[in-house]
DNA sequence: CCCCCAATGATTATGATAATCAATTCCTTG
DNA sequence: CAAGGAATTGATTATCATAATCATTGGGGG
């Protein structure tokens, strides 16, 4: 699924040298920063430290695994990415300019599909107000088994069928 | 929030050692195993490996972490216990004699809140039709902030006004 | 232009969970 | 009932992702 993009009035980079440059501890933007943004915001897909890492290096982008680590944690605060949490470990995604939307991941190849649906909104209003809840945010993974993998797992008797 | 339960023919106790010793490869079915299964199951909450072993450990009940790991995964396998994705660490909470619910967790004090909604149960439904999807189960958790902590956070001028 | 403070990055630490493997336990068979 | 053998246990070690450390680097404000 391709979700529509939302209409922002700043860059991702510009968001974040505000975020970063504003409060009462302003902090510094640096080029291995804006090189970050830039590659994350180059392209929109699900990923987390280690693929960024090697796909930054594979672009001749120079970054270590400190910056990288410290410098998602601080995109996930300035509003820019949200956690996915998927497993053992932490996978991101685009925040900013981009809808509220949930997941489908596969259990066999690890394919994750975007869908969205307004009624969870709605249930998450409902559970709130029932509980005196603030909610600020949501996880909903649903797992299973994409439409190439159940393909793939059919026996062939049952794909002489279609 | 005090879901009912759903009926069941087994106790989990029996259910496990069904699925331990049912198979192509038999498994054995033993003292500590059946101490983890009736003390999981004689209360419901949401727990995670470390707690259990200390709670265990505290009721005189002999259990090692080692015992305790793997325990918990054929349990997760046998359809007893569910993992619920809270964070860095796995969380457990019944899922054999327990109704299909969602949560609220807060991000303040850690408490975890269910609720049931049927709209969640129908918009899988229907993403996962929309995407040729099999879904096997999901994960649903709202971050937000409990009725407790809201009112222990609020400005002592705000207090005043209730 | 220089100084100070924040960012960097190599390294080490941490924390949860999994793997190892010798010792033990307990079914099964004779 | 005894013995064999396979499965379980548990102390220990390994692994893996991520966070903390701290000496070094570097950039921006005075």
């Amino acid at each position: 699924m391709n979700l529509q993009s939302v209409a922002v009035s700043q860059s991702p980079e510009d968001k974040f040298r505000e975020y970063l440059t504003t409060g009462n501890k302003p902090q510094r933007f640096t080029g291995q920063q804006r090189d970050m943004v830039r590659f994350i915001f180059s392209h929109h897909d699900h990923f987390d430290a280690e693929a960024l890492i090697s796909e930054m290096q594979a672009a001749n982008l120079k970054i270590s695994r400190a910056t990288a680590y410290r410098t998602l944690n601080k995109l996930v605060d300035a509003g820019l990415l949200r956690r996915l949490e998927l497993g053992p470990r932490t996978f991101y995604e685009h925040d900013y300019g981009y809808p509220q939307h949930d997941h489908l991941q596969c259990t066999k190849c690890g394919k994750v599909i975007e869908f969205q649906n307004p009624s969870i909104e709605e249930a998450i209003r409902q559970a709130s107000l029932a509980n005196g809840f603030q909610s600020e945010g949501h996880s909903f993974v649903v797992r299973g088994v994409c439409k190439e993998c159940n393909i793939a797992l059919m026996p062939k008797r049952q794909l002489d069928l279609i």
